[in-house]
RNA sequence: CGGGGCGUAGCGCAGCCUGGUAGCGCACCUGGUUCGGGACCAGGGAGUCGGAGGUUCAAAUCCUCUCGCCCCGACCA
């Protein structure tokens, strides 16, 4: 009884060091783990079960949109990234090169490269050049246009600092590439993609973001537009949680993708590009997880209910136990959103208590205690892990009402998170009062402070690489859903369309 | 890749300054008593002290190098 280790389930909590708890809530919920790979992670059944079920969604509305799935090289010929200069430029820094195709063992015993390539192959930090060149074999006609085509894949960018999740070496995603007639074709295919990912964030993730336009500064490198979505993490930092790129006719010339048009003229085509990743987990770690662990979203819950079965001898155990499988068989054949309610039974053999509180660093949306109680009452007793409300319930009330009540957790939570968003979310109009809202109070240990700054800007890159520089801080995007109020730049004084969104990111 | 910090049992840490051959809490295993929000008692297993050199009779401890992790910066999903 007093040994709890501490108040909350996970130390330090976030407002006492916000970056070790976040590794923290990893560990405790089993999500992941570092490798003895430099900068890769190992995604644990529990974690890579979220990511499932991103997949499972996003896959369902990528193909009722069109699109198909296929799969390209994982190496990319070096002269495929030269082809399109300011793609070069954005990535040569980070790239894994194979230059070998084999080991042989010298005088030592040791192995060492051998066979080297005639060229080097990259590991597709992005798939741009390799698609394109495939694209360019595929299309010839309009009649070829829309091509609308996803890849569920691994890429590598050799990061210098990483972080589980939210950058890592080698991470897992999906990038769609698109191919259209026009640009006002691929724009809107740009911008569908864009409200997918939004759609998705908020409904499934119940992630609140904001659909916006990157500037020049923060672009993707060959890209005519960037579009992207920016949520709140809870140390008050912005989050771009998806990106979705109009390509312009770059890619197009670089990797010489045309058709005929209806009039047999050939003309180079418009193509997209769009991609969430991985790092969606850490956002929803950063989104939801409390000091006690993480709070998964029911939506995307590997289980949304865990069963606890309380006992104190076998006599009891075989009632309990016999009571919690019905249970779970009815649970089972309710539906949310279309799919059965996942619902776990634990009978493993141990303490009441801290079985719980592993259910509770996980995150799971219900856990269900059965107890001799509860069995001659006909009831469960239930506790949110999203508000810690426990209550007992009528147990076929309950089961009538479980979806109903998953709802409620995954609405609570993305009203919580777009409170927390909007508290804090200000609208800034003076240079000086920019620069205090992101300028923390104790330099030596910053607490959480700032958020997102709403400010009028003119459109110089100059101003952007100032206040990177003196603090850090860059124009997440220009929201699209904005108010569009002309005004003055706080920085310069010039006139401006409309306020941007200025945060620290990740 | 630059600056700072840290690597001791699965996790969190003490020991290091002032060298003497490794400890605590949790977790784990066994037995018993317990059991409706992190149970208790007793016993037990587990660590080449990140790695490699060096100094020394003796190194977790001192010196050099190296690898990894975390934070800040630059760069990025």
């Amino acid at each position: 009884m007093s040994t709890k280790p501490s108040k909350t389930a996970i130390t330090p909590t976030r407002a006492e060091d916000y970056p070790e708890w976040y590794q923290q809530v990893i560990r405790a919920a089993d999500l992941a783990e570092n490798s003895p790979v430099r900068g890769c992670m190992v995604i644990k059944p529990w974690g890579y079960a979220l990511w499932e079920n991103i997949q499972q969604a996003l896959d369902a509305k990528f193909k009722a949109t069109g699109h198909q799935n296929a799969y390209f090289p994982l190496f990319i010929p070096k002269s495929f990234i030269e082809k399109e200069a300011q793609h070069v430029e954005g990535f040569a820094k980070e790239c894994a090169v194979v230059t070998h195709s084999r080991l042989e063992a010298d005088a030592d015993g040791k192995l060492v490269p051998a066979g080297e390539l005639e060229e080097p192959l990259i590991v597709r930090p992005t798939s741009e050049t390799i698609i394109g060149e495939m694209f360019s074999r595929w299309v010839q006609s309009y009649r070829d246009l829309p091509l609308l085509i996803n890849q569920w894949a691994n890429v590598v960018r050799w990061e210098l600092r990483t972080r589980l999740f939210l950058r890592t070496a080698e991470f897992l995603w999906q990038e769609g590439h698109t191919v259209h007639a026009t640009q006002k074709d691929a724009m809107e295919e740009t911008l569908r993609m864009l409200d997918i990912y939004a759609d998705f964030a908020e409904n499934y993730m119940a992630m609140p973001v904001i659909k916006g336009r990157k500037t020049a500064h923060e672009r993707f490198p060959g890209a005519e537009e960037t579009f992207c979505i920016e949520a709140m993490m809870q140390d008050h930092k912005a989050l771009q949680a998806g990106t979705s790129h109009y390509l312009g006719q770059n890619f197009a010339r670089s990797s010489n993708i045309r058709f005929q048009n209806e009039q047999g003229e050939l003309q180079y085509a418009h193509t997209t590009s769009w991609g969430v990743s991985t790092r969606l987990i850490g956002g929803m770690i950063m989104t939801h997880a409390d000091d006690d662990g993480m709070v998964v979203p029911p939506r995307l819950a590997p289980q949304h209910a865990v069963i606890l079965p309380i006992y104190r001898d076998d006599a009891a155990r075989a009632e309990v136990l016999a009571y919690c499988k019905s249970l779970q068989a009815e649970l089972a054949a309710a539906t949310f959103h279309g799919l059965p309610v996942r619902v776990t039974l634990d009978d493993r053999d141990m303490p009441g208590g801290a079985k719980g509180w592993q259910w509770i660093k996980r995150g799971v949306p219900l856990r269900i205690e059965v107890g001799p109680r509860d069995i001659a009452s006909g009831s469960v007793f239930v506790a949110r892990r999203d508000t810690g409300e426990k209550k007992s319930q009528p147990r076929g009330e309950f089961v009538a009402t479980v979806a109903a009540q998953l709802q409620a957790i995954q609405d609570n939570l993305l009203a919580r998170a777009r409170a927390f968003r909007d508290t804090n979310t200000r609208v800034i109009e003076s240079k000086d009062e920019f620069y205090a809202y992101f300028t923390p109070k104790n330099k030596e240990k910053p607490e959480i402070h700032g958020g997102f700054a709403l400010a009028h800007w003119n459109g110089s890159s100059a101003i952007e690489e100032q206040v990177r520089a003196d603090l850090s801080v860059t124009i997440r995007c220009i929201p699209l859903d904005g108010d569009l109020t002309p005004g003055t730049c706080i920085f310069s004084g010039e006139p401006s369309h409309q306020r941007v969104i200025f945060a620290k990111a990740y």
